[in-house]
DNA sequence: AACATCTATCGTAATATTACAATTAATTAA
DNA sequence: TTAATTAATTGTAATATTACGATAGATGTT
């Protein structure tokens, strides 16, 4: 055990556990926060604004442009990343249909 | 190693991440799904709907109470669930604020 | 060419998560 | 009281995640 049962869920519930998950880990939203905030483009610089090693903000990176939400673009020895602006507005649009859910004033508690 | 080292990132990275992974399993979706959808509280039945063992839900059902956004309540020898809709407006207002982040057109991708 | 720089990948250790069987605890029903 | 019902807890196995040292690959510099 300990494996997620994907395939009892729907491909809605999955999708969006996915992306929760990817903004699950405190490096990946100040990785995000961090290219949000500075105009141009992010390279390995972010190693040094958060305090993680290179390897591991690289496998960060790698996971945040598996969902898309990131890309990259290479120059030269450096990498150079940003928002996919797009993809942000499809996972903005994701979780807002999801949180804008209203509770019935039925319940119980 | 394989621990988060939540004390180099801000309380708002660490909220916002925490909150991101309770979300960021499809069983807690699918709860969260059918609590809203159902106007009664549900209580046990959450394992005939969803397809796992009792004690898994009971776990999942743990992590959504330790977030805060559901709320039990005892009936009986049955226990009855529902969300909290301030907790919930919150958990809204949280990703809302970090989603409706905007790129800069200036990004070099 | 030789060296420096930067990033990705590999390997691995430590820890966390997921799932469930077995059990416990609490309440209701007989 | 005894039995039945329901949910939480405990224990544990399988897997996933996180972090980083070491290394490789790619590009730029001298």
């Amino acid at each position: 055990m300990g494996v997620t049962k994907s395939e009892i869920f729907s491909d809605y519930q999955n999708k969006l556990a996915l992306a929760a998950r990817v903004l699950g880990h405190p490096a990946r939203i100040a990785i995000l926060q961090h290219l949000f905030k500075t105009d141009s483009c992010v390279c390995g610089d972010l190693v040094g604004v958060i305090g993680l090693a290179q390897p591991t903000i690289s496998q960060h990176l790698k996971e945040l442009k598996n969902l898309g939400i990131i890309k990259g673009n290479i120059d030269g020895t450096r990498v150079c990343y940003c928002i996919d602006t797009q993809k942000w507005e499809e996972l903005k649009e994701l979780f807002a249909g999801f949180l804008d859910q209203t509770a019935s004033d039925k319940s119980c508690c």
